[in-house]
DNA sequence: TATATGTTATATATATAATATAACAAGTAT
DNA sequence: ATACTTGTTATATTATATATATAACATATA
């Protein structure tokens, strides 16, 4: 598993490093029973605090993607499921990016392969 | 047009209601030439400052979306479109979205007819 | 002339993001 | 036992982003 930080980027870091570890999980790059990199060891790779990578796996812990153990440290696991609480989000979410793009003139089609592409890297559930 | 602003949201005020009137664009409610309030009058409306929705429309001007004509204030026009940069963009704020629905369970199928659902809901191009 | 536009400038308050240190508890390996 | 690595907690500091408060100015309009 390898991460990027854009330190340009107006997406705060611990944003970036929930974001891709997540974008790891669907793409099938991360399993559950995973070990993550201990938050000293990421932190220290990218050069930054502790608390800002510990600050991105305790949102993912708390979303049900991480679990801490004892031994292992931060875990992967699949706790995470889509009720209707987070339909309601995912639409929120999704209208101001779709209605941006469509208010430039793209056509619904064209929004709609672009999310094809990006769901069709992720890996298939067996 | 009618905006509504959630106090309570993590989604900064000005982005709100940026987002919104893109949203009002695509749905076909804000049409080119139409003239936005004034901001004083909308600040006044919902009790905010000045400099908060100056700041959402500045943005919206900086994309296209909104111009500036010295008697009629801040107007709907159409100068934003989707250039190769903005594809770019458009993709990089749908990974995370699409990835963590992905991640939670739901199949793509599930996942695309959210997306075509809100966007039949913008207005057919003439 | 009074009024309504947007614009610019300053200052202030609050929250968020990120860092810096330090210390602690629990488990592991030597 | 000792040293080392986990995560955890606490405190403080810095920088940036968000939002507000006032005031003044230029331009156009009624």
């Amino acid at each position: 598993m390898l991460l990027k930080i854009e330190f340009e980027s107006d997406v705060p870091i611990y944003t970036q490093i929930k974001n891709q570890i997540i974008e790891g999980i669907a793409l099938g790059i991360l399993k559950e029973g995973d070990e993550m990199p201990s938050i000293r060891q990421l932190a220290s790779d990218f050069g930054i605090n502790l608390h800002t990578v510990k600050k991105a796996y305790d949102l993912l812990k708390d979303e049900g993607f991480l679990n801490v153990h004892r031994r292992k440290g931060y875990v992967v696991t699949k706790n995470a499921f889509a009720d209707d609480n987070f339909i309601e989000e995912l639409k929120k979410d999704l209208q101001p990016i779709l209605a941006n793009a469509y208010s430039r003139g793209m056509m619904q089609d064209e929004i709609l392969t672009i999310c094809e592409e990006i769901l069709r890297k992720f890996k298939n559930k067996e």
